[in-house]
DNA sequence: AGTTTCGGCGCC
DNA sequence: AAAGGGCGCCGAAACT
């Protein structure tokens, strides 16, 4: 049973819904129902829902309990559609897709809503340009259409279909939230930072390095403030141009170990300390809001609350409930098992094709077994390093897998003369600013003159400029950090799809790493269904690959445990 | 006074 | 000689 029904909360408080044929074309009448909750309910065999936004529908579902089993999400395909043609930055509301299939004026997108700690996810928020069903039919029937004319049209039906799906997880992760305990993520505040207050603001231990360091230099310095640091040291006889760690830990000063100490205690202090917990974690529970695709390679970004950057020593704080575990999910190398995946390098993709250490296995063959040297080099082709061993190294990593690195440097070539590129699935890198027919560009600026541009940026002929190198770096890791995204999509949507019959509950997602919190006695049952979902996404997303995606796992009661 | 940018660091 | 990619967060500094 395969039913596709559409479905639109009515401006007045009801709901209007259609059932889709195989073509994607409704099938009788628009119907119009009380109650949005109740009519989903009433039609659970409906296998997908298509929907203006999921983070408009699916909460208010979730809110009486309702699940669904797949969405396809027009927002959300319409943005990843405008990407594949090049016009990223175009309006991407379904008002604005209707406008351009219409001909009308097409309105601006309504401004991105910041962080609010507390605020229950997007209940609230001003309501977007209401569309009517029918309407939307016609903007999804077109999108249908569109995914026609990509470059491969399947996978861009995965990818949209796959993003619809990281949406409804982010909607029942935002729901769900992190099981979070207060009372230990205040002993760690007060293990490493001691008292709260001591009259001034600062804890009492900041206050006393803050003591130490200026002791050190034999004058009042603030540690929170570069420029008072650098001139402190300047006094002192001693050169810096910034404060930043690599910079100040070689130096032989007695103010730089109590100085770095501060720094690493301070980012606990401001970014997750007394105040982030009192924002951000209720009823034990820290609920983050998870945005799919929130960054240009499909990652994911959290609006608030800094999910994605929790430090490793408050994941303590991380604790399961009582009979329950955390099943904590690392993909092992996953990046450079992408890009042997994408690239079909037959060396990459034979060391890929095992579950064991990728790094040690490239430095067997290319590094004499230095392992360091070998992880050093991948990254650095990932990343697009410029200097140091990642160069050098780099015309080793050449040699032995060649397919792999002219994948990346084909993606690099193609990012500094200002093409697209595309990962995998056809998520598509926005357009380089001032490039192209001024489709993507925002109404009402001017694009600059090349001449002029060309002399600000101190461009050479035969040379790329800073700017266009820069393009370059970030294109080539482009496609293997976005291929790697689209992977974890479907590995998503996969292990949410062996949990759904479970008590067990996603929780947790960065990138490449996700947490499930479940009874005790299910964790078996869910180890086994990431290492299925990692396999069956490889194979979904990638096609035929002898490339494995092994996740290391750990069954623990707290997060900080598993690694 | 309110808003934007910068510096530095957290995560991957 | 030479800046490795993607983010979010916070306070201070710089701005309007």
């Amino acid at each position: 049973m395969t039913e596709r029904w559409a479905v639109a909360p009515a401006e007045d408080g009801g709901v209007e819904l259609a059932a889709l044929g195989p073509d994607g074309l409704p099938v009788g009448e628009v119907r119009r129902e009380a109650d949005l909750a109740e009519a989903v309910r009433a039609r659970p065999d409906v296998s997908r829902w298509v929907w203006r936004s999921t983070s408009d529908v699916y909460p208010r579902l979730l809110a009486t309990g309702v699940r669904v089993e797949r969405c396809y999400d027009i927002e959300a395909a319409e943005s990843l559609l405008l990407g594949h043609e090049g016009r990223l930055g175009e309006p991407r509301s379904a008002a604005a897709a209707l406008a351009r299939l219409r001909g009308g004026p097409v309105p601006a997108d309504p401004p991105q809503r910041s962080a609010e700690p507390g605020s229950q996810s997007s209940l609230f928020e001003p309501r977007p340009v209401h569309v009517p069903l029918t309407d939307l039919l016609a903007v999804y029937a077109d999108q249908q259409r569109r995914h026609e004319t990509t470059a491969h049209p399947e996978r861009m039906r995965l990818l949209t279909a796959a993003e619809s799906a990281g949406m409804l997880v982010a909607a029942e992760m935002n729901r769900s939230g992190l099981p979070w305990s207060a009372d230990v993520h205040r002993d760690v505040l007060h293990e490493l930072l001691g008292d709260r207050y001591t009259g001034g603001g600062e804890p009492r231990r900041l206050a006393e390095l803050t003591e130490e360091v200026s002791a050190a230099f034999g004058r009042r310095v603030r540690p929170d403030l570069p420029a008072d640091v650098v001139k402190a040291f300047a006094q002192a006889g001693i050169k810096v141009r910034s404060t930043r760690r690599w910079e100040i830990e070689s130096i032989g000063h007695p103010a730089v170990k109590p100085l770095l100490e501060y720094k690493k205690l301070y980012r606990i202090w401001v970014a997750h300390g007394w105040s982030w917990l009192q924002d951000w974690v209720r009823d034990g529970r820290f609920r983050p809001e998870y945005l799919p695709g929130g960054t240009v390679t499909g990652r994911w970004v959290t609006n608030g609350g800094g999910a994605l950057q929790i430090p490793k020593v408050i994941r303590r704080a991380v604790v399961a409930d009582p009979g329950w575990r955390l099943v904590v999910a690392d993909a092992d190398q996953m990046e450079p098992r992408v890009l042997a995946a994408i690239s079909r390098d037959p060396g990459l993709m034979e060391v890929a094709g095992r579950e064991s250490d990728l790094y040690q296995s490239v430095s067997d063959r290319a590094f004499s077994g230095d392992r360091d040297q070998a992880k050093i080099a991948v990254l650095g082709a990932v990343y697009g390093q410029t200097s140091g061993d990642g160069l050098k190294n780099l015309a080793l990593l050449r040699r032995r897998f060649p397919k792999a690195v002219a994948y990346v440097d084909d993606a690099a070539r193609a990012g500094e003369e200002g093409r697209l590129v595309r990962t995998w699935l056809g998520r598509t890198s926005p357009p380089a600013a001032g490039a192209g027919d001024g489709a993507g560009e925002e109404a009402g600026i001017p694009q600059d003159d090349p001449a002029e541009t060309a002399v600000d940026q101190g461009w050479v002929p035969g040379y790329a400029s800073s700017d266009s190198r820069a393009r370059g770096r970030f294109a080539r890791n482009f496609v293997v950090q976005g291929s790697a995204a689209d992977w974890a999509l479907l590995m998503l949507a996969g292990l949410r799809r062996a949990c759904s019959p479970l008590a067990a509950e996603l929780v947790f997602f960065q990138h490449d790493e996700v947490i499930v919190h479940c009874p005790a006695e299910e964790a078996d049952t869910v180890v086994a269904a990431i290492r299925d979902a990692a396999e069956l996404a490889g194979r979904l997303t990638f096609g035929r690959t002898p490339v494995r995606f092994p996740f290391t796992t750990a069954v623990v009661q707290c997060y900080a445990d598993a690694k």
